[in-house]
DNA sequence: CTTCTGACA
DNA sequence: TGTCAGGA
């Protein structure tokens, strides 16, 4: 499929595919005329690097993570250096997580402390 | 009408 | 990433 229906199915704009390619999280054949075609797999393998993007890793990490993955042809077996950096990325999101329920209670209290007139 | 590359008020 | 240009 080209690059409009693979963003239609997908939900990702035609700007984000062609960057994705770039930076070699997508790869693609060339028609004839130049034009990019890809595999049915491909519209998993957006959704599985739009869930990647979402947990916050960078294009970097990203590109490293999809060989690996064995439901997208990956061989499951990802260097330890890799590893590393995602369990690093783990505690980000765990740290990022506190940081946030503590807001959350901060906002809690306000909102009693703001009422506390009119009950 | 769709896609491509390159560039940025 | 959006968006515009200029061409295929």
């Amino acid at each position: 499929m080209r690059i409009g229906e693979l963003s239609r199915r997908t939900k990702v704009s035609e700007r984000a595919l062609r960057y994705y390619e770039q930076q070699g999280l997508l790869t693609a054949e060339r028609t004839a005329g130049g034009h990019r075609c890809f595999g049915e797999a491909a519209v998993a393998r957006v959704g599985c690097i739009q869930e990647l993007f979402a947990a916050g890793l960078c294009s970097g990490k990203i590109a490293q993570v999809l060989p690996c993955m064995p439901g997208h042809g990956g061989h499951g077996t990802a260097p330890q250096e890799l590893v590393d950096g995602l369990r690093g990325e783990l505690d980000r999101l765990d740290r990022e997580i506190r940081g946030l329920y503590r807001s959350r209670e901060v906002l809690d209290t306000v909102i009693r402390e703001v009422t506390r007139a009119r009950p």
